[in-house]
DNA sequence: TCTGTAGACATTGTATACAATAAAAGAACC
DNA sequence: GGTTCTTTTATTGTATACAATGTCTACAGA
């Protein structure tokens, strides 16, 4: 693997799975030593982080890790619901028998996962979910509309949302990934699109109440 | 100016404005004796100019200039009609005296040039455009929105679009462009959404116009 | 004439040394 | 004791040398 790659995965994994904590410096000399490379390959992976808005730069002090506020998680909602629409409408429009399969394959195992909510389920369950939007934006097959989406998939913040579903949910939003795949089956944009539009808002109206529930927690 | 810094504008400079048409090689080695830095900073540039969407990347041939094909036409301004609307709802809630003032003014020249169309008038209304669009973007204050939108807007597409604005066409855009700072200024989030909406779909339309009587010429 | 192969060449990828700059720490003075 | 100036240190920015790798070309053989 390229020094470079290397760098950028190990860096965004630190950051995505909380080892870097929101607001850290990372500096290059450190992150060349931890990751075992040059300088060079880190300048790279930090640039193209920063540019997934993963981490900023403040001048002479390097790149720090972002944090996501409240305003940011209402923003990336509404923007995925606009575009991961779209993402939907198109594979409808595209997808093969096999990427059918597949997306069944992983809403079924969604769905096994929120019921069964055995071990740390909900990190594999964000990990399904994830591949399964991932798999949708491939078949959408437009790469200006996945870069654009993927600096809105931002896993921390999704997997802290999954934290707030209540097994009802989880099941709903399994249950929201199987209907997509009928509706792209069918080779239904229009299906496509709504339901994922549907799934996108279910979302954040979790996450929304999550934030309701934390804040009255504080004032208490 | 950091080296850096030079490389990215040079080169962007040279692919906007004609200088690399599409489908040329940028090599590293090149582009640094051109511009007269070394390769590092070229290569920053390149990276960035690549996330941008201005060229992309052959194995072991270096960096292609991108070229905008019909489809992506039509990605683009789907995408910027969902997206334009929010900056400018936004921007309609945000916007203080001195930025309304500067939207105006903009207007009004793009307005005069519109009429009067001398010399290249029309480089100076696509800069102009350039100018309105941004600042409402700035206005929208929202970095996210912002990032997404850049690599939509792109230049050279535009330009080609105000190439096949009849008189009548180029009025009216400017003309929407005033009632978009009427909305602005009324702080009318709504209002201000759907001109932009309206803005967006009328330069489809005349590109998709524009492309029309293009494929005829051909085919006679 | 076509095809396969060897080798030169072009190009990128990486490490490292050095320069520039700004922040932090410490010393001297009031 | 506080404040300002100086020195040190930390950090990024840039250039360059070298390594790795893929591509193109020329030539030999069928």
């Amino acid at each position: 693997m390229r020094a470079a790659e290397k760098a950028y995965s190990s860096v965004r994994d630190g950051i995505l799975q909380g080892r870097y904590d929101a607001g850290l410096r990372l500096t290059e000399h450190d992150l060349a030593n931890s990751v075992g490379v040059s300088r060079t390959p880190i300048r790279e992976a930090l640039r193209r982080l920063h540019a997934e808005g993963l981490v900023h730069f403040e001048p002479n002090h390097g790149a720090i890790v972002a944090s996501f506020e409240f305003e940011d998680a209402e923003e990336i909602f509404e923007l995925r619901a606009l575009l991961e629409p779209i993402s939907a409408r198109r594979a409808a429009e595209r997808a093969t028998r096999e990427v059918i399969q597949e997306l069944l394959t992983l809403a079924d195992q969604q769905m096994l996962e929120s019921t069964q909510r055995k071990g740390n389920y909900l990190v594999r369950i964000g990990d399904l979910n994830d591949r399964f939007h991932r798999l949708i934006q491939k078949t959408a097959d437009s790469a200006r509309l996945s870069k654009t989406l993927s600096g809105l998939i931002e896993a921390p913040l999704i997997l802290r949302t999954f934290r707030q579903y209540t097994p009802v949910e989880l099941r709903r939003s399994a249950d929201q990934h199987f209907e997509l795949v009928n509706a792209i089956e069918a080779h239904d944009p229009m299906w496509a699109h709504s339901v994922m539009h549907a799934h996108i808002l279910t979302g954040r109206a979790t996450y929304l109440r999550g934030r309701l529930t934390a804040t009255d927690g504080r004032k208490k």
